[in-house]
RNA sequence: GCUGCUGUGGCUCAGCUGGUAGAGCAGCGCACUCGUAAUGCGCAGGCCAGCGGUUCGAAUCCGCUCAGCAGCUCCA
């Protein structure tokens, strides 16, 4: 009897005798052997120690996979529970596993744990990973497993474990004192988790349900490197410098004040930049051939129980009365655009019609749910909608994806896509739904586009295509979206004269580019770090002298480029250049313009532009061209 | 909404175990007229989130409310 191995590469390996994931890994190099942290056989993640006895496709995995990660934070984080189980006697414990960028572990315990727990934990996780523990995997019977659970009184591990199949099998992996339920896989031994730390902690809802009881969670994260740790806890620092909320309120962008939770106040440099965002989408919607419209805020609420909308929103909708009669505050546009839409009557010939509205709509967000721009109870959509024949969805499906691609591309953002299916509260048939899916899907092949199922996240009245962009810090947020809908236009009766001169039901498309508008000069200014393309700042040019005596110089040059349309400033405060410099650089201002006697002689303007020093004197006209065409082209910093 | 934490001048923060507020920055004034990330001096600015309680006395202790932060739940 033999084995043969295939390896990713395609290369086989015969064995004569079972043996190891691990031993293979030795086999193939020693380095390999060192950094392995488990495997992957005919596409099971396994043990390392796992021992194959047949033939099989053998991936190693190490922490450079995705797989490899899970499993080093999985077995951190029995390594967690272990060091609480020690410390904290009487806790029990819920579950544990891996997530990006770490791990977490519930607990429910006596003892309220405090940021001033962490070291204790931290060291005792240190000392337990020293003893270099072996993870042992036992399969148990189902009788087993509730036997020891239930005699440890350990209810969480006895619900875990009777909301199993009948016929799963059940293992337990124990390491020094700590056994647990668990699948795994793990680590060989604990010696590998050489660098972790204890995160936060945070009330978590015992699997997920808010009807449940809240649980105590623990994040930590680990690292097999001292440097990976530091690495890590550095680009967070990073992430917390850029954090919207600080930078807004530093750079004069926004507010958000006790008197209005949830709505923020926008500054007038914030105004600016809104500005220029909402200028750069008329211009581009225009082009794309849409139309602009403005729909009341309030409208009577018949329309919302038309729509659907009231039955499934109304706890976070607002509402008021006129005259006896119930308005709702508008959570979305689409009511008010078909609305727009119904007010006259449409030939075959006119359609697609794509009406786009910036549409400031309300919605009653809960408290603890708030969170800078990000998460807000009003915000602006960049909406559109667009009314077409069935013969017109793909094409015009086509036409919004290369529309917000153009958006993304434009700040230099990449993205996925993601296809949203049908949700359990949706309206309609399943026909219907699985029409507007398959439109989606074939648009999105065509175009070749790669993208990923999102199974029951749809809207209730359509299936719909997300755009999840990344900023620089490797973040993920979902601001674009397309969704199908074949329901309203049924539910709200709208038609289109057809070629036969018949009645016929158009389809619609909702989608937005940004998302909220609010949200994404949120995730702008963390992407940029508050150091935005020169078209978007509120002050692209700062202007400075060495001393009083040069102050007309610069005003002249200052009016000179505010003439044409460069938002230009002079700081003519009685202060040395070096303080008025930290002051433009903290303020983001791109281009830093400072005269002394010399520039005033030579006619010319030192310029020192944001990221990149000091670039000496240069042609003041030939500067305001060039900056000019930046802004005209809407460049990258 | 839930769990935990926090709330002091425009901003960032100090104020030990209760004795009725302090700094830096920003602002204003004066002097200096200066070459690429903070010139010096002076002035002004706070019912210590709000309400109630304990106490001879509360920014400090307790309760409630509001707001914020970290998660959870939710996000058309």
């Amino acid at each position: 009897m033999s084995i043969q191995v295939t390896l990713p590469d395609g290369g086989v390996k015969v064995y004569a005798e079972p043996l190891s994931i691990s031993d293979i890994a030795g086999d193939i190099s020693r380095k390999l052997a060192k950094n392995a942290l488990g495997g992957v056989v005919d596409g099971k993640v396994v043990d390392l120690n796992t021992i194959l006895d047949r033939d099989a496709e053998v991936r190693i995995l190490t922490w450079d996979d995705d797989e490899g990660k899970m499993i080093f934070r999985h077995s951190s984080s029995h390594l967690l529970a272990e060091a609480v189980q020690n410390l904290y006697p009487g806790t029990k414990f819920g579950i544990g596993p891996a997530i990006k960028d770490g791990f977490y572990y519930d607990f429910d315990s006596p003892h309220t744990f405090t940021e001033d727990d962490f070291p204790k934990i931290e060291a005792e996780m240190a000392r337990l990973a020293k003893e270099n523990s072996v993870f042992e995997k036992n399969i148990v019977s189902r009788e087993e497993a509730l036997a020891y659970f239930r005699d440890k009184d350990e209810n969480y591990k006895v619900e875990l474990r009777n909301d199993l199949p009948a016929d799963a099998e059940i293992s337990t992996y124990k390491q020094g004192g700590f056994l647990d339920l668990c699948a795994g896989p793990h680590l060989p031994s604990t010696e590998k988790i050489k660098a972790f730390k204890v995160m936060s902690i945070a009330g978590a809802y015992w699997r997920g349900d808010e009807k449940n009881k809240m649980l105590q969670r623990i994040y930590a994260t680990s690292f097999p490197k001292k440097a990976q740790l530091e690495e890590y806890l550095n680009m967070l620092e990073e992430a917390k410098k850029r954090d919207h909320r600080k930078l807004g309120q530093e750079l004069g962008l926004f507010t958000i004040m006790e008197e209005g939770p949830g709505f923020p106040f926008f500054l007038p440099k914030g105004m600016i930049l809104r500005n220029e965002l909402e200028n750069y989408w008329r211009e581009i919607h225009q082009k794309a051939g849409y139309e602009e419209i403005k729909t009341p805020m309030m409208l009577n609420r018949s329309l919302w129980e038309q729509s659907g909308h009231w039955q499934n929103y109304k706890d976070n909708m607002y509402f008021t009365k006129i005259d006896e009669t119930d308005f709702a505050i508008k959570p979305m546009n689409c009511p008010g655009s078909i609305l727009v839409y119904k007010h006259s009557l449409h030939s075959y010939r006119d359609l697609p019609i794509r009406m786009g509205e910036l549409g400031l709509v309300h919605r009653h967000e809960k408290s603890g749910a708030l969170h800078g721009l990000m998460r807000v109870r009003c915000f602006t959509q960049d909406d559109a909608h667009i009314f077409m024949l069935p013969s017109q969805i793909k094409d015009e499906i086509k036409g919004v994806i290369s529309l917000i691609d153009g958006v993304y591309k434009l700040f230099g953002f990449d993205y996925h896509l993601e296809l949203s299916t049908k949700p359990e509260k949706a309206m309609g048939s399943d026909e219907i739904w699985e029409m507007a899916t398959n439109a989606l899907k074939e648009a999105l092949e065509e175009e070749s586009l790669p993208y990923q199922i999102n199974e029951g996240d749809g809207a209730f009245y359509g299936p719909k295509i997300d755009f999840h962009l990344t900023d620089c810090l490797g973040r993920t947020w979902q601001c674009g979206t397309i969704q199908l809908d074949f329901l309203m236009p049924e539910k709200f009766d709208i038609h289109y004269i057809g070629e036969d001169g018949e009645k016929h039901r158009p389809v619609m498309i909702h989608r937005v580019a940004f998302g909220s508008i609010e949200r994404f000069i949120g995730i702008l200014t963390e992407h940029f770090a508050g150091a935005f393309p020169t078209w978007l700042c509120p002050v692209q040019v700062r202007l400075m002298s060495i001393t009083d005596k040069q102050l007309p110089y610069i005003k002249e040059i200052c009016d000179k480029m505010r003439s044409r349309g460069i938002r230009a400033e002079v700081d003519a405060r009685n202060e040395k250049i070096g303080y008025k410099l930290r002051e433009s650089f903290q303020m983001k201002i791109p281009y830093s313009l400072v005269a002394g006697d010399k520039e005033v002689a030579d006619g010319t303007i030192s310029l020192r532009r944001l990221g990149k020093g000091d670039l000496g004197a240069v042609n003041v006209d030939q500067l305001i061209e060039d900056i000019i065409e930046e802004i005209k082209e809407r460049k990258n910093p």
